[in-house]
Order: structure tokens, then C-alpha cells, then sequence
DNA sequence: CGGCGCTACGTCCGTC
DNA sequence: GACGGACGTAGCGCCG
């Protein structure tokens, strides 16, 4: 017998009730969280009706997300990287 | 001046204030998909904990939702072509 | 009979055969362009084992996609809307 | 002295052209891999004029790929899972 | 730290 | 010709 076996197929007789119920509890959340992510897109939609850059939006919350000492760092590895090619 | 320019100087007294309130929105949202996520991951660790490989549970998971998408679509042009291709 | 059923199934002999070209075809470039993807991993990988960071490294280039004036538009963009949402 | 700084500003006098190597190998790839893209798109185009519906072509594409990849997989502990959430 | 899966971004296509 | 939607691709973060 395969190692697994007894957790689906298993001596207790809710096993494969238990594996549903993890999927369902997960794909339940998923579905919140897809549902987020449309109200994040919708939110996109309406600056960008009102004239806002979206790109330019989502790269600003993006930043916002590290912190200064990290961006900071980054920008000069750039920098440097980036004078390095000049011919 | 570029065209985007009122937007975030802008005439009206509030555009900073506008584009502020839009990425705080986003930004709250942003936060609740992240805590969901974070209950997403927990379920999976405690699953795991009980001896559940998680990879195979991801796929299932994976699997269902590629399922209910493919039911909802049109398949008789499809078929044709996949039909005609058979050797 | 639908519009297609003539180019699938078609009154030429050929029809199926025609398809199943266009598929070979595709799928032999498709192939291709796997296999320089795959090259450029590597070289990634490459330089990253001599130190580079893959990154910034990735940053450089998809930088160097966009000419000087696409690039230093944008950046003000940033930079203003970055402005407004200073305290 | 940040960690990086000696692989581009280096003590080889070499390092700015190492690195110049490494961008100029993967954009001349890059090159490449566009090209093959643009030969696949005139593909579709061509199949498009003889009035092939280029979403269903690009969908078989899609699935014969899907399908080879499934056939590579491991099927056993998925079987047992799945099977044990059928209702 | 290397691989893989998920997320997110940019691009392309069809529509109006 | 612009817009929105869909797809494929690339970047990122988690897991092993």
C-alpha cells in the first residue's frame, strides 16, 4: 500500500470527505480573492476614465511596496550597470 | 505641458488628493488579497501537516478550475479542426 | 452547412491537409523561438554565476527597448504623480 | 563600496565590455526570437486569407501543446485525489 | 539556491 | 482609430 493511501482512501471513513473539504475551503477563498482583484481593476478602469496613466499608477504603487533603502540600492546598480554600457 | 499634467497639478484644488485617494484604495485592497493569500497558504500548510502532498492538491485545485472554464466553451469549430487533424 | 465546413472538411481533397500544414508549420517555429528562449536563460544564468545581478541586468535591457524620449517621458510622469503623493 | 561594483567599474579593465557582451548576446537573441515571432504571426495571416478562423487555429495550437505536456506527467497520487472528490 | 507556479504586465486582436 | 478583452510572456515569490 502506498504511503498516501490511507489519508484518501483511508481507514477512517471521512478521509475523502476531509481532502474536500481542504479544496473547498481554498477554491471559497480563491474566489474572494479573485474577487478583490476585479475591484482592483475596476478601481485601474475608473483613474484611467478620469485621465490617469494606469502604467504609470500601477508602477507608483508598485514602488510605494519597497522601501526607500531598497529602491534606493537598486537605482544605483542601474545606474551603474547602465553607465557601464555608454560607449 | 504634457496632457496629464492638470490631473495631478491641477486646476482644481484636490487632484493630488484624487490621485492619493486612488492608490490608497488600491493599496487597502491590495492588503486584504494579501491576507487572504496568507489564509490560502495556511490551509495548505496545515494540509500538509496532516500529510497531504501539497503539490498534488494545487494541481487538483488547478485541474477544477481549468475544467469549469473549458465547460463554458463553444467547442463545435473546435472539434472540426481537431477532428480533421487526426491521422 | 456552415462557412467553415468547406475549408475543413472541403469539397478539395486537400482540406484537411492544408490545416494540418498551417499547424506543422506553426508549431515547428514555436519550437524555434522555445529554443532561443531557452538561450537567453542561459546566458542569464552565465552571467549571474559571475556575479551580475539577473535583475537589474534584465531592468538594463527592457530599458534599452524604449528609445531616450519614450523613457524620459514616463520618468516625469512618475516623478509627478511620486510628488503628489508626498505628505 | 557596494558588492558589485568591481564586476562593471572592475579591476579587470575588461569589466564594462563583459558586461556590454552580455547584453549585446541577449538582445541580438531577443532579436531572433521576435523575428520567428513576426514569421508566425504572417502564419496565422496567411490561414486567416484562405479563411481559417485564426482563434479556433491558435486554440488547437494551445491544446496540442496542453496535451503533450499531460501525456509527460505522473497521473497516480492526482488519480487517487481527484478520485476521491467525486461525489 | 534552483525550479516551478502564480501573478501581472504588455501585446495583439476583434469591436464599435 | 480607440477601446476593451484575451492571450502569451516575463517577473516574482514560494517551496523543496
Amino acid at each position: 500500500m502506498s504511503k498516501s493511501d490511507d489519508l484518501v482512501g483511508g481507514t477512517g471513513p471521512n478521509s475523502a470527505a476531509r481532502l474536500k473539504s481542504f479544496v473547498e475551503r481554498i477554491e471559497k477563498l480563491e474566489e474572494e480573492k479573485a474577487a478583490i482583484a476585479g475591484d482592483i481593476k475596476d478601481i485601474y478602469t475608473e483613474a484611467k476614465s478620469i485621465g490617469y496613466d494606469t502604467a504609470t499608477l500601477r508602477r507608483v504603487i508598485r514602488e510605494r511596496k519597497k522601501d526607500s533603502a531598497d529602491r534606493e540600492e537598486q537605482e544605483s546598480l542601474f545606474d551603474t550597470y547602465w553607465a557601464a554600457l555608454a560607449d
